[in-house]
DNA sequence: GGGCAGGTGTAAT
DNA sequence: ATTACACCTGCC
């Protein structure tokens, strides 16, 4: 039953999926359901690649390779892998990590879901979103909601806000809704701006810092030389690159940016999800 | 039940 | 320029 996805030999799903990157993604055994827009899709790994699960048509499919991070082909996880081999630590690393994708998310819910993710943890965070799409989005059938637009969030009451946990986070949601909403923030103009300008306007939106900002560039906008340094990579590039040594965080982004250059976002990914996987702190 | 994790904003030096 | 602390919630 289903298709099996073009491009998708070697994607892991589970490392993909489950990399801090979506949050909209339930397992049920080797089963993943997510919500991408209005479209409730299921996935499983297969021996080949990734099989979408229904009867989609070739329409949906390519949404999802798209999705995937499989298309266009210079996207493509494994031209990251085989750029970062040269790498005598991420060689290292990479059979750990292998087949791990960047996700090509919606900006909009990507820009929400990490000002929500500041100061918190995975479970949290999928709880909040969950409570947002359940109260302001639309329902796409068996209990099943998509994520609210900014007009919906701009305009729900705090308590709406509050209800889903969103802590001291709800007015930063808010207000971060509201420039989007009114038109004041872009996104799809901030995808296509140079990095440092979409950077510098993302870190002017209250709730937004350099870790949630840089999440944002390369998780939702498609940039993906930005490199998010959250306590996960500090550790990992400190103690993996510099014996342990005490770092500044421009001094990460340096390093970064001169080691992986165009890379910098993969080499991220797989610097995360070894960290969290098998470093001590 | 107190301590802790997790980024950002703000106020202090 | 760097540093210390508060912020909300859930988990241990």
């Amino acid at each position: 039953m289903g298709v099996l996805l073009a491009d998708t030999a070697g994607l892991d799903l589970k490392r993909t999926l489950d990399s801090g990157q979506a949050f909209r993604w339930r397992w049920d055994g080797p089963v993943a359901a997510g919500v991408l827009g209005r479209r409730v899709v299921r996935l499983t790994q297969a021996p080949g690649g990734v099989r979408l699960l229904g009867a989609d048509g070739d329409r949906v499919a390519a949404a999802v390779r798209r999705y995937l991070g499989v298309l266009p082909s210079r996207a493509h996880p494994r031209r990251a892998e085989t750029a970062l081999r040269e790498d005598r630590v991420l060689a290292r690393i990479l059979p750990h990590t292998s087949g791990i994708s960047l996700l090509a998310q919606d900006p909009w819910e990507t820009f929400i879901s990490f000002i929500i993710s500041q100061n918190n943890n995975i479970p949290k965070i999928m709880r909040s979103i969950e409570g947002l799409s359940r109260a302001l989005g639309a329902s796409l059938g068996d209990g099943v909601y998509a994520f609210p637009g900014p007009e919906r969030l701009a305009a729900a009451r705090m308590r709406t806000l509050a209800a889903s946990s969103l802590g001291y986070r709800a007015p930063y949601v808010r207000t971060a809704a509201r420039l989007v909403a009114d038109g004041r923030l872009d996104l799809a103009a901030l995808a296509r701006a140079e990095l440092e300008a979409a950077r510098e306007a993302l870190l002017a939106v209250p709730g937004v810092g350099e870790k949630v900002g840089d999440c944002v560039l390369l998780f939702g906008l498609g940039h993906r030389t930005a490199f998010p340094v959250d306590v996960w990579v500090r550790r990992a590039v400190e103690q993996l690159y510099f014996r342990g040594r005490r770092l500044r965080l421009d001094d990460i982004q340096a390093f970064a940016r001169a080691r992986f250059g165009p890379h910098a976002g993969y080499a991220q990914q797989h610097l995360f999800a070894y960290a969290r996987g098998r470093l001590r702190p």
